[in-house]
DNA sequence: TTGTGTGCAAACCATTTGCAGTGTC
DNA sequence: GACACTGCAAATGGTTTGCACACAA
């Protein structure tokens, strides 16, 4: 994700309007690096305007993916979408109990297939996730995952 | 994911009942690798036995993923949690336009993090998923991720 | 016989959609 | 002044839960 002048101006460039929430969605997704959920977004531009719609915010999610300005992470902790500022290919470090998510930011050169091995895949993107638990959580002893 | 008998022998072990749904949803998993979702597998256990409910497919589908006889797979598709029989570490290859999953076997090596890559966290497990397009979606020109 | 399992319907929760009114450009 | 955007409420889709009845052990 770019800075929110040039997301403004992306968004005027593509028709789209720019909306007093849209530009405190921008500002707040440009500063958060915690790969939040859309509820969680939700509730953080609520705290700053007090009547923005959820719907706003689903809508405005989507067209920052739509133009791959924001992407989408797996939902690992079956809380729903998590969105991610970096939308360059990167890798995670998921906590299976608070399911907190990092970045890891070294690449891997192993992960290559043989053509035996990708099937007749064409393969696009890698994305490898540890699995594991956060300093926090591994001090009161690991629990399940779940 | 055991045979039919050793899974009927664990349930009964933990005091849990064998009846004739749970018989064929064993069966049924057992000789599928496909990642279906829990739709799909109740469609199939449905067309054997008509009056199966999806509450019971689900609940015997919860109570394999607690013995850890069955692996919930990421929701890549986002179309629901989807099944895997395997349940030792291995890899995905994931087509981004119809959403098939099939396993690589291959380990790989590099996937050591230094402890300041780690940042504290303990890690229990490595989890690659490749992203492409299948075969009979890369013929038709690749659409999408979405 | 006892307690677990089943199936139905309703509840849940994240997300999407329909629509009338509002605001951007 | 158009047309996109907002916010509300309702719909959707996967999954869970409450509950009365049925069946495995």
């Amino acid at each position: 994700m770019q800075s929110v002048e040039i997301l403004i101006e992306l968004f005027r460039q593509q028709g789209l309007k720019i909306t007093p929430q849209r530009r405190m969605i921008f500002e707040l997704l440009a500063q958060d690096a915690s790969h939040p959920t859309a509820e969680e977004i939700y509730q953080r531009v609520l705290s700053a305007m007090p009547d923005v719609s959820r719907t706003t915010v689903y809508n405005t999610l989507r067209e920052l993916v739509a133009l791959g300005e924001l992407a989408e992470v797996e939902d690992l902790g079956r809380e729903g979408i998590r969105y991610d500022a970096r939308t360059h290919d990167h890798h995670h470090l998921f906590c299976m109990k608070c399911h907190t998510i990092i970045d890891v930011s070294r690449e891997f050169h192993d992960l290559e297939l043989s053509p035996e091995e990708a099937s007749g895949y064409q393969i696009v993107k890698r994305q490898v996730t540890f699995y594991g638990y956060c300093p926090d959580c591994r001090a009161d002893q690991a629990g399940q995952y779940h």
